[in-house]
DNA sequence: GGCCTACTTGCAAACGATTTGCAAATGGAC
DNA sequence: GTCCATTTGCAAATCGTTTGCAAGTAGGCC
C-alpha cells in the first residue's frame, strides 16, 4: 500500500510490543488478535476498511466480525476515525498527530483513501455561506480524482 | 424540509407540466411515476434519499425499486447528483445552477444533507498538501454539525 | 499455580440499503 | 390500432455491517 502521508499512532509504536500498551491504556484486554491487528494498521501507513484489515491479516487470525468489533473499539477510544467513501464502506485511519480535519484524497478508480499531509487553512472553516443558524463543528475535505498508482497504470496500459 | 439553499434545476421547471420536457429532452420515456417523482424531487428543495423520495411520493405511485432506477437515470442523464452521507446512504440532488463543487451541510442529529448557497473559492481546489501525481478532478467539502431544526428542538427540550 | 469473572471471540443469522432478473404493462412512433 | 423497446412491480439476491449467543480466554485474586 501507497503512503501518502506520514502518520504517528497516539500514544507512538516505535515497535510492535507498543501494542499491548496501547491496549492497556484504554482499558481493553490484550489478545493475539488485537496486537496483530494494531501491527496491521500501523505498518500499513494510510486508511483501512474492515474487510482489507481482515485480510492483511494472517489466515485465522480473527473472524471478521472481531475485526469490525475491534475497529469500532478504537473509534469509542479515539484511537481510530471513520471516513465514509462514496461507495459507502467505511475507511478506517489510526488518529494521527496531524489537524483533527485534515483533508483526504480518494481515487475514483481504486477507491483507495489517501491522508494528505498538513493541516487545513483555519479560513476553510468558516464558508462564507454557512448560515448563522447551523453549529459548525468539523469539515472535511475530500479530493477526488486518479491517483498516482492508477495514473501509472494507465499509461502503461495506453502504451501497450 | 426546510430550504437552505433555492437552487434551479437544469432546465427550469417552473410547473409540473415541464417535467414532461425534461424527460423527453434527455430521452427517457414519460410515465405517470417519473413525472411525480419529478415533481417531487423539485418541490423539495434540498437532498433526497431514495427512502424519502418514495415516502413523498403519493401511495402506489412507483416500487422503492424504480425510485432508484430512476434517480439512477437522472445521475446518468447529469441531471441530478449523488452524494454520499455519513451513514453510507445515498442523497440525491438535482444538478443546479451554481457550482458542481458546492459545499453541503450534514446535520449530526437528523442527518439531513443541506446544499450551501455559493461557490467553492476557487484556491480550495489547490490544497497545498495535494502530491502533484494525483490528478484532482473534484473537491467536495462537507460541514458537520447541528442544524438550525435540531438547535432548535434541542433548546425547547432543554427548558422542558 | 489454580480459580473465577468479565471481557472477547467465532459462528451464524439478522439487518438495511441497493441492485438484479424476469415477466407483465405501457409509451409513443408508425 | 399495432408493435417493439422501454419501463414497471415483485421477489430474490447482494454486500457491508451488526447482533445474539455460547464457548474460550485474559488477568486479578487467592
Amino acid at each position: 500500500m501507497q503512503t501518502i502521508c506520514k502518520w504517528t499512532m497516539i500514544p507512538s509504536m516505535e515497535n510492535a510490543c507498543q501494542a499491548a500498551k496501547i491496549l492497556k491504556s484504554i482499558g481493553a484486554r490484550v489478545t493475539p488478535a488485537r496486537v496483530l491487528m494494531l501491527e496491521t494498521l500501523h505498518s500499513g501507513c494510510g486508511l483501512f476498511t474492515a474487510q482489507a484489515l481482515h485480510e492483511d491479516l494472517p489466515e485465522g487470525t480473527a473472524d471478521l466480525a472481531t475485526v469490525y468489533r475491534f475497529l469500532a473499539l478504537l473509534v469509542r477510544k479515539n484511537l481510530a476515525r471513520e471516513v465514509t467513501g462514496t461507495d459507502g464502506v467505511l475507511y478506517y485511519e489510526m488518529a494521527c498527530s496531524h489537524n483533527p480535519s485534515h483533508p483526504h484524497f480518494e481515487c475514483r478508480s481504486c477507491g483507495r483513501i489517501y491522508c494528505l499531509e498538513g493541516c487545513l487553512p483555519e479560513e476553510w472553516k468558516h464558508f462564507p455561506a454557512c448560515p448563522q443558524g447551523h453549529g459548525v463543528e468539523s469539515v472535511s475535505v475530500v479530493f477526488r480524482g486518479t491517483c498516482s498508482n492508477c495514473l501509472g497504470k494507465l499509461e502503461k496500459e495506453a502504451k501497450e
